[in-house]
DNA sequence: ACAAATGATACTACTGTGGTATCATTATGC
DNA sequence: GCATAATGATACCACAGTAGTATCATTTGT
């Protein structure tokens, strides 16, 4: 029941970092260094996040990433939705529905409570509020 | 983010069809029938389930199985927790964490939160309640 | 021109899930 | 007591998703 895949943490972690370092072009070398990320996995993650408008990429010497929007509009289920798929937990527990009344089902009602409730919680948190920026 | 892995599912439904039965004696050739799941693969969950105590096994011609306890106390998440291990929401979503204090994790927190929310509704859930005999 | 950075892309390795196959053991009924 | 119908035990195979690597092309600053 894993809710979050490497992918999603590193790229969390090296948005942090990018974050705190509040404008400061970031290289990929400086990154790994840092966090301990492989490299080339490393890569290819903040390729995905330029790619997707998340990061802003700059080539050459001193080159590196910054920040494409500001840290408390980065959201942790943006970036779930990236490396991993929309972030749902509420689809019918059973490959093939169970209980004889969808519409009835008491476990397909606790599981939508349980995913509006996730999603409550979850919803608000971003980069800027895992830094501690933002409560 | 699947809570819930193919063993689960085939086993709950196998349960449900052998509790509908009410004290009758079920193969396993009768459950592939009805419930059309791969021989082998539900032969493989009933010996588990059988180790497990869920259910009560009779060898030789008419043979089959009965459960070994009353459908009330067979819980879902129990069963999950024989195919899939313990269900837990709750660790930290990071590897490596994250936050600089672990005991003020905003994060942790909501995580928490979540699971609590999560066990509290799935708790209550048995094959009784299952196939309508309970709410 | 060269070096230092990223872009693109294809490939490999590992792990968990889903499923098979085989042979041994036990009980029943003729 | 023997054939048959069931389960027990165990080892194996296949697929998919996750995790990670490798390579070469492109851009940019000095
Ligand atoms: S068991 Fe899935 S909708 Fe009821
Ligand atoms: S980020 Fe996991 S405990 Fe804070």
């Amino acid at each position: 029941m894993k809710l979050i895949t490497r992918d999603t943490d590193y790229a969390v972690r090296a948005l942090c970092f990018i974050a705190k370092k509040r404008g400061e072009i970031v290289a990929a070398s400086q990154l790994v260094k840092e966090l301990k990320i492989p490299r080339p996995f490393l890569r290819k993650i903040l390729q995905v996040l330029n790619r997707k408008g998340v990061l802003n990429s700059y080539k050459g010497i001193g080159g590196g990433f910054l920040l494409a929007i500001p840290a408390e509009r980065i959201y942790l289920l943006d970036l779930v939705k990236i490396f991993q798929g929309q972030f749902k937990l509420n689809d019918c527990l059973f490959k093939k529905k169970i209980c004889p009344n969808i519409n009835t089902c008491n476990l397909r009602k606790k599981i939508m409570n349980i995913q509006n409730y996730a999603l409550k919680e979850l919803r608000p948190v971003s980069i800027a509020c895992l830094i501690g920026r933002r409560k």
